[in-house]
DNA sequence: CGCGTTTGATAAAACCTTTTAACAGCACAT
DNA sequence: ATGTGCTGTTAAAAGGTTTTATCAAACGCG
């Protein structure tokens, strides 16, 4: 039976209900200025009782600190934002922030509107997004009023900034195939244009030495059916594992080695990268794979961007997170099912 | 060399810079009361120069509507909350409104959380989501002193509802395929419990009469598979058209089929449904399937919340927006490609 | 009993904007 | 000269909360 009139209750309803000011009625539900605990306790029934919430608007408009943020990404179908953006949001509601989501579909004037919308609205900082292509985002980010946190993205020298560890990740990939024997391991990935494809190929490189080789095409299926032709028909020795940069191209690589014959994994051993469990769960057998800890990265870019609203100190530049290998079927070594 | 100070520019500032006073100021700055040409223009170049923005906090508590709305969704990782929120979000950017996305999880005390602090910030509404299959919410959504509008997910009676016209889209999918000259059509969908599941099935069923066999299972590849090596093992006449409730499923009866060395689309023709196109560009041949038109779902949602956010009337009940043919090569007849 | 100190409560200011009502000035008609 | 109507401007109130400064009462102590 709480709130049943029209009108939203306000702290001076719960002061008039509780007999007192509306100065003690906040003290006491705030636990602020000095409050007789027997008041405290009265105020806080009443409180209750009537259903008294207060306006976050209020608190706002007084205090400077919406309590909100804002998420401004450009990966509108992307595998990658909404886990993040869970992530962020998870561990945010905790601490009384909510999130606004701005989708920018990579469009400047988009970007701009919605930039201005989130400062209107005072809120407490800012999450950039970018697909892994684009990693600059679409609008001026610097020299705002309030804080920026970049993930999978590039801010500026001195900002703060999340990625995965690709370097880590591949060397996990292809540390895992080497101790389960494998010695010719290929590796197929994405475009040269993207830096994490760069990365995770250097990163493989370095681990496997001569005879190494990193053939770059697109984030496809396509692209790795069609690799996996182009080296079992040339002649000379053939790999024994292949290390894919995402669990895409892993899939295309399975089926291209499905259609030659080829055992997995008793011939050739798959790595994907990703862990994108719509895929790497349906392939056959399903795929050992790199998982890039995307909700933890939201986690820590959440907490980033609390902290740094609060004007507490937070360590500038790229910090990179821990990837995990998920092991499947896809390498032969442990036969249990996940 | 705009706004330089620490301090946010207020409209006082405005008034002062323009030498007039705080209303005129804001009459000048809203087109409201009466203002002189004049000083209209003065202030409005005062206020581009000193890059005054009106704080969003005091104008909404004021006002007491935020231009805000929450997105209340239990589908965390889905690719249907993601398409469906860039609508949602890119129709109201335009309207002044921001949206709070919010990740329930399916837990009832996250998604309590996540309800009272969208009430605390003054939301002038709320967008439900669900997952196909929980088409409840986790929390209790009606007597709320706001409109609510769902999609993908059932509110009481006399609620807004969004819905894909399943029925529609499957119709869509058979006469595609009978226009094409396909006569024995099979169904391979979802589990019965989805009510996207069993209505398209019965659409399917309608449509085709005798001899039609809608087969259930889950949303996943494997069951596609597994559903085509069971119907092509058994005695009898085989499909010469397989209709799936999903581009996964269809994705899995692609597989098999290859692996059975039928021909696609010379023996069998396959009709997906979603569009997702990571999925249904990827399969060999490319997939005619049917899409769902997500975006615009959203852009409807959007703009049934913003009505109802003014008090506008919205006719309740179900609103089935039409599914669309996306035709690529899975079914043969047009034979460019997309 | 007078004085300083502590306790508990409160009035008022502040946050920033919009809106209402009032006011001064002026033109025009009576 | 008085009244009427219009124009442009402004003071003040309102919205809901937190915080600062003030105040009254009670208390302890010499």
């Amino acid at each position: 039976m709480k709130n049943t009139g029209d009108r939203r209750r306000t702290i001076y309803d719960v002061a008039k209900a509780a007999g007192v000011s509306i100065s003690t009625a906040s003290n006491a539900l705030n636990d602020t200025g000095r409050t007789n605990a027997e008041t405290r306790e009265r105020v806080r029934r009443v409180a209750e009782e009537i259903g008294f919430r207060p306006n976050a608007l209020a608190r706002g408009l007084l205090s400077k600190r919406s309590h909100a943020i804002g998420m401004l990404t450009n990966d509108t179908y992307g595998r990658l934002t909404l886990p993040m953006a869970a992530g962020v949001s998870e561990v945010l509601v905790d601490h009384g922030v909510s999130v606004f989501l701005c989708a920018t579909n990579n469009d400047p004037r988009l970007a701009q509107l919605h930039l201005e919308a989130l400062l209107d609205r005072q809120v407490d900082g800012i999450i950039f997004t970018a697909t892994r292509l684009d990693l600059t985002p679409p609008v001026q980010l610097s020299r705002l009023p309030i804080p920026v946190v970049y993930v999978f993205a590039e801010g500026p020298a001195d900002s703060v900034t999340f990625f995965p560890d690709d370097e880590q990740g591949a060397r996990l990939a292809v540390d895992h195939l080497k101790e389960l024997g494998r010695s010719r391991i290929l590796h197929i990935t994405g475009p040269r244009d993207y830096l994490a494809a760069r990365i995770r190929a250097q990163s493989y490189l370095d681990a496997c030495g001569d005879g190494a080789e990193a053939m770059f095409g697109d984030w496809s299926e396509e692209w790795g059916h069609e690799a996996v032709q182009t080296v079992f028909a040339r002649p000379g020795a053939k790999p024994d594992a292949i290390f894919c940069g995402s669990d895409e191209i892993a899939r295309g690589v399975i089926d291209a080695l499905r259609d030659l014959n080829v055992e997995i994994p008793t011939d050739v051993a798959v790595v994907g990268f990703d862990n994108w469990e719509v895929v790497a769960r349906q392939t056959r057998p399903p795929l050992t794979t790199i998982d890039m800890e995307l909700k933890e990265l939201g986690h820590r870019a959440g907490l980033a961007i609390l902290s740094l609203s609060k004007g507490e100190p937070v360590p500038a530049g790229i910090t990179r997170l821990p990837c995990r290998l998920v092991v499947r079927q896809s390498c032969g070594s442990p036969l249990r099912s996940e």
